[in-house]
DNA sequence: TTACCTCGAGCTCA
DNA sequence: CTCGAGGTAA
């Protein structure tokens, strides 16, 4: 029951205790120092619920009350990114970081570089943007352009503020980690433990499984925390921008904004590996996890002369801790069989827990890299994951050898198919020479052929592909085309309705397009994008077919080494006849007249963008260039054809000037797009 | 490479 | 409830 009018008191009491929440708020996730315990937040936080409940015209979007999570959502929309979020070099050992340093002194011509340091976060990177101080959108970083808007997800994270104080700029996007701290964390895997429930493995995946949820709700029982470190699209209006990394960090913590406690400003070499040692002493105590430490150069103004190498930024490092090493015991040593017929050893590990997963396989590259470690099957090793991810044999302890071992030797024979095994005197793959009698090979063939990016066969997975070859029922991708419902309901967990998905989306396969085709095939050295540049070059599969060497050699990047590929695979009568038969099962395509000019008219051309244009934003421009087939880079070299330069420019300029390279404002630009290019 | 989430559908037991 | 496939993240 609604009661129009407020009395003055309950509306102070509800401000007040908004104000409060939003405190303890703060000072359990950014000052790391609750003032009341669990049991008297919610206390506080239900008698605000029950005020909004009785006078509903209290309720405001931004109230504490809101964080509970509303709508289940389907699904996550896509949002593209205003300034990309780049990634970081990564450094492991100190003359990396030493690297760093000379680079940037030597760029900036100066004798000590002042840089802004702080922890890294072993979170999920986002992008929250305020709008006129309200928070209108999260989003995770994706592929740093386009990632997913999670804003219902990150409304219910109680350090992210929900509005800024009147002062904030009109725009700020702001740039920072998602993660569970590790007390709620420890908390939260106790809650699974007693539920019944599967416990988390880390905090981070914890995090990053919460922040996935598409009820908001859960991800609000999940309990996590957020740290700013940067900016994206910001307008600053009345606002004075700040000059420094460190000033920028100041600004963000007045908007009440997290930001580490621990960070610092240093000077030099010394100052950065200092910082390092010191932080790495008190990783332990920290709240939450941390892999490292990142660089950046302070002053903006220096930031801006270093610029970027392709993805990441010149003026800023991620100094990593070194990987955790952990001793286990290889139980045996497989040989894996690959599309093209690569044999890669791979340890089965006895299970050990390093870096935040559970490691079980370790791939071992070939033969020259097993022999190089000498690692022997039950050999006790040492188990990293190297560069993030990937496990990796470090070295063998030799006082586990078992004194009668043998050397690891690549089989003669293929595990699969009994094919000879050889290996080309420079190479050092070894191959099986199988071919498609190869079922290892068909296998990954067929997978291939129906991945997402080639025909696009939904549900035809790895375990589908497994039986289809061992049942005899495919042997070359021309066979699924021939599948009925009741020859695959024969299989497991395939029933009629699994069965019927299946075969439509096979049926809807057979529309596709020459590129799609070309890619699929498998031809080795062939990816997406040569497939794309065949299929635009030829226009049809059989000009393509019929093509020899000096044909072949015209398509745009295409070498000698491609040209020898194309023209065995197409040699092979087996190859032949599998295309054939995929064109009689009705595979199609629309063919299209040769275009043997590249596409665009500023195909081939590269240019580099420095300063503000005045009409285009950076990304405007860099669209506009390559929808005309050009490519943007970051940073002058003598393979750049054109630098577009606008107000202030970089040093960009003065080296285009050193190498010669012409230089156009935004409406030579234009003319540009209009005329056709402009002769060099 | 591993972990997590979601969805559809099959499997299992009542 | 369990599995396979597909997606995301680091």
């Amino acid at each position: 029951m609604a009661k129009t009018a407020v009395p003055a008191k309950i509306a102070q009491r509800a401000a007040k205790l908004r104000t409060d929440l939003d405190a303890h708020n703060y000072r359990y996730y950014v000052e790391d120092a609750p003032l009341v315990s669990d049991a008297e937040y919610d206390r506080l936080f239900r008698e605000l619920q029950a005020l909004e409940r009785d006078y509903p015209a209290l309720s405001t979007p931004d109230s504490p009350t809101q964080r509970v999570g509303g709508q289940a959502a389907t699904q996550f929309d896509p949002v593209t990114h205003r300034v990309p979020m780049l990634s970081l070099n990564n450094a492991f050992a100190d003359e990396e970081a030493e690297a760093f340093d000379r680079r940037a002194r030597a760029a900036l011509g100066v004798e000590e570089v002042d840089y802004a340091v702080e922890p890294k976060f072993d979170g999920l990177a986002v992008s929250l943007v305020y709008e006129r101080g309200q928070f209108t959108l999260g989003a995770t970083r994706g592929d740093g352009n386009t990632g997913e808007n999670v804003t219902a997800n990150l409304r219910t994270v109680r350090a992210i503020p929900m509005r800024l104080p009147a002062d904030a700029p009109p725009l700020l996007e702001v740039r920072g980690e998602v993660l569970m701290l590790k007390r709620d964390f420890a908390a939260l895997n106790a809650a699974q433990g007693s539920a019944g429930e599967k416990l988390f493995v880390n905090p981070r995946n914890a995090a990053a499984g919460a922040l996935r949820q598409l009820d908001p709700a859960i991800t609000a029982s999940r309990r996590l925390a957020f740290f700013s470190y940067g900016v994206g699209a910001v307008e600053w209006g009345s606002v004075t921008p700040p000059a420094t990394q460190d000033a920028l960090l100041k600004l963000l913590a007045a908007l009440r904004l997290p930001v580490a406690s621990q960070r610092s400003v240093v000077r030099g070499l010394e100052g950065l590996l200092g910082y390092y040692r010191f932080i790495g002493t008190k990783r332990d105590k920290l709240p939450f996890q941390i892999d490292g430490v990142v660089y950046k150069v302070n002053p903006f103004a220096q930031q801006e002369r270093l610029g970027f190498v392709s993805r990441a930024p010149r003026f800023a490092l991620a100094h990593k801790f070194p990987a955790e090493e952990l001793p286990t015991q290889v139980l045996a040593i497989d040989v894996q069989v690959g599309r093209t017929g690569a044999l890669t050893p791979v340890a089965r590990l006895k299970p050990v827990f390093v870096g935040g997963v559970t490691v079980v396989n370790a791939t071992l590259h070939n033969e020259d890299e097993v022999r190089r470690k000498d690692i022997r099957v039950g050999d006790t090793v040492i188990v990293r994951r190297a560069g993030d991810v990937i496990p990796e044999v470090v070295r063998v302890l030799p006082e586990g050898r078992q004194p009668n071992a043998p050397q690891f030797e690549l089989p003669k024979r293929c595990p699969e198919c009994g094919s000879k095994v050889v290996r080309l005197p420079d190479e050092a793959i070894a191959r099986c020479s199988g071919g498609l009698v190869c079922p290892a090979q068909r296998k990954q063939a067929l997978l291939h052929f129906a991945s997402r990016r080639a025909m696009d066969i939904e549900g035809l997975g790895d375990k589908l592909v497994d039986q289809l070859i061992d049942a005899g029922l495919a042997h070359t991708p021309a066979d699924i085309y021939m599948l009925g419902v009741a020859a695959l309901a024969a299989l497991d967990r395939m029933a009629e309705k699994s069965a019927a998905n299946v075969v439509t989306a096979i049926d809807k396969s057979r529309a596709t397009t020459l590129a799609r085709f070309i890619y699929a095939l498998g031809i080795r050295h062939v990816g997406e994008t040569t497939a794309a540049d065949l299929a635009q070059h030829f226009g049809t599969f059989d000009a393509l077919l019929a093509a020899d060497e000096h044909a072949l050699l015209e398509v745009r990047d295409v070498g000698p080494v491609l040209v020898q590929s194309i023209l065995q695979f197409f040699a092979e009568a087996h190859n032949r006849d599998v295309i054939a038969q995929l064109r009689a099962a009705g595979v199609h395509w629309t063919e299209t007249a040769p275009r043997r000019e590249p596409a665009g008219k500023f195909a081939g051309l590269t240019f580099v963008i420095t300063g503000t244009l005045p009409t285009f934003s950076r990304d405007d421009a860099k669209a506009l260039i390559e929808e005309h087939g050009g490519k943007v880079a970051g940073s002058v070299s003598k393979k750049t054809a054109y630098v577009i330069a606008g107000a202030e420019p970089g040093s960009k300029l003065d080296k285009a000037s050193e190498l010669g390279v012409p230089v156009l404002d935004e409406q030579q630009l234009m003319a540009m797009v209009a005329h056709g290019r402009i002769k060099r």
